[in-house]
DNA sequence: CTGTTAGCGCTTTCAC
DNA sequence: GTGAAAGCGCTAACAG
């Protein structure tokens, strides 16, 4: 590969105006030369070497990104799309992404050791959970970071998150307009934060209309199909009339699970049984019926991190870090219909 | 963050010392002095600057692979964990993974760039297509890469696939032990490299049973859920006894579909219709019934790609270029049961 | 306007 | 056994 210095001896001139028009720094080259030495680049075809300059300037313009591969193979259908944005929005910000693993039980070793090896200028950190220790021990040491999820109120650091609770609201008010009076929840464990917002949501629309929101109605499960289902049998086991005409899930892939048990519990998914999900994952628009579901405004919130995180990085007196919640979008497809009788 | 410098002084030694023992080569550092080292290391909590050391060593330690989002926000379900597994490969050997994105239509000044900056040591190359140009224009530049996917018979390079042959002949070999005689195909265009693969099998296996192989039986389409139903649409068309009892879809996303044409051209999917897809997609376990598929060895297949990876960077001397085909393992669910009758 | 030069953090050859 | 010093490719302060 070419050097600076062949580039240099190419056009007859030093080093250092090569580097200075190749850097547009405000020094007055005269355009004869600044051609000479563009010339010189092409025909040598040359670029400059990026670990040269990340020495000199003592920085990677690598953004760091963990991976979370959930416990069996199971990957998160929105996160895959995250990466992928985060990628693109980080290139033309002239950045690149570098991707990561940790052992779910003790992330911080992996943290670190790319922090003191200066392996990245800045983290993305996503799949927050309450008090994430990767956040706390990214603030400790003021090392530049946004995160893509909540993790502890009190404490002030940049991040991009859904909003859930305004989601959910919206969803809820909807079947409420359909007629529904009875709406159930299906919720992750207490200790989810984002799930908790998503609770929040629902039981502010509830209220607002003054419906009934009885322990019964919000069940609470893993993010799975069967944490779906599961929910659908204890409802399908209440008396009639206290049974949900409509069914919030967490996430789509616990919708699913409801679709499915609501067949075999004798429902009729969509029709005696509305349900609406959250994510709006790839497959939902292939179920059948098609699942409505809210929209994480992915594409967005990458957006919206990078924006955040080249922020940090360029001014040396970082503002005030800020918060910022993207509201998704409703999709309505197949599920949620008015309630029977 | 403390520099060799800092560790040296500390230790009252010299840098090239420090470098010695911390790369513990042969040079004979007395215990004592490496222990005087290493306690300065700890103590002022060094770890080497990784771009002074690529600077140095002209590597970045850093594989490039480009992520594939598919058109519309279509992510491949088993790409995903195949960048994972990868990442986590690459960082056992001391590696990281440089995920990057590309127009579709012009991929190559992105690989150019990648390579001409230093930015990455070598590519991992998915979703490869026939003649793939980025393959072309990675071996004409003689830059290290090892491919997941085929490319070009002709062509000489480290490769590793699933191979679709065996494990679609193995499917169908299944579903004929069953005691089907008209089985379907379901295939990608004619230009897809792996779905032609997949397509031998499923003729291989026909053969040696001396079974129908005509063209009612052999239908294509796009990677997608339409593909499936418009080939139920177009099988239930057909004179009863010339309809199959059993079929086998190129990917999992085309066997929900088929799935979905069942149940709407009066088949009962697993039962009066038998299906079998391809790639064991995180969802096809909760499909309804649950989906009998091929499952792609996504873990071993990034195994070996490192393995070949780490092979090429090492040794000076690129011993032949070798391919490696996978087979994929038939995961046994509810799809396929005996033909009716 | 342009060139000389120091130095980013590291590895490694060559001397002592 | 250990240290001095060169140099990887680049940027930028400083001369001239």
């Amino acid at each position: 590969m070419p050097t600076i210095k062949d580039v240099a001896r190419e056009a007859g001139v030093s080093i250092a105006t090569v580097s200075y028009v190749l850097n547009k720094k405000d020094q007055n080259i005269p355009p004869h030369t600044r051609q000479q030495v563009l010339n010189a680049v092409k025909r040598v075809g040359y670029s400059p070497n990026i670990n040269g300059r990340n020495l000199k300037s003592s920085q990677s313009r690598l953004i760091g990104y963990a991976w979370h591969l959930l416990p069996p193979d199971q990957v998160n259908p929105v996160l895959d799309r995250f990466a992928y944005y985060l990628a693109q929005e980080a290139e033309a910000l002239g950045y690149h992404l570098l991707t990561f693993t940790y052992p779910r039980e003790d992330p911080l070793p992996v943290y670190q050791e790319l922090i003191q090896t200066g392996r990245v200028d800045a983290f993305v950190i996503a799949s927050t959970e309450v008090n994430d220790p990767r956040i706390r021990f990214l603030l400790d040491r003021e090392f530049p970071f946004v995160s893509f999820g909540r993790a502890n109120p009190n404490w002030q650091f940049p991040c991009v998150d859904t909003d859930g609770r305004a989601g959910v609201r919206e969803a809820v008010e909807y079947l409420i307009s359909l007629g529904h009076r009875r709406i159930g929840m299906i919720a992750w464990p207490e200790d989810s934060i984002s799930g908790s917002y998503r609770v929040e949501g629902d039981l502010e629309a509830l209220h607002a209309h003054g419906l009934n929101t009885s322990e019964d109605l919000l069940l609470r499960g893993e993010n799975n199909e069967t944490a779906g289902r599961n929910a659908v049998a204890h409802w399908s086991s209440l008396p009639i009339d206290q049974q949900p005409t409509a069914v919030i899930a967490v996430s789509d892939l616990v919708a699913v699970g409801v679709m499915h048990g609501a067949e075999e519990f004798g429902f009729v998914p969509g029709k005696t049984l509305s349900v609406i999900g959250f994510d709006d994952m790839y497959m939902s628009q292939y179920l059948r019926p098609a699942l409505t579901t809210l929209h994480q405004p992915i594409r967005e919130i990458s957006a919206e991190i990078m924006a955040m995180l080249e922020l940090l990085l360029s001014k040396d007196a970082p503002s005030e870090p800020s918060m910022r919640l993207i509201t998704p979008r409703l999709v309505i497809r197949e599920t949620a219909s008015p309630p029977p009788g």
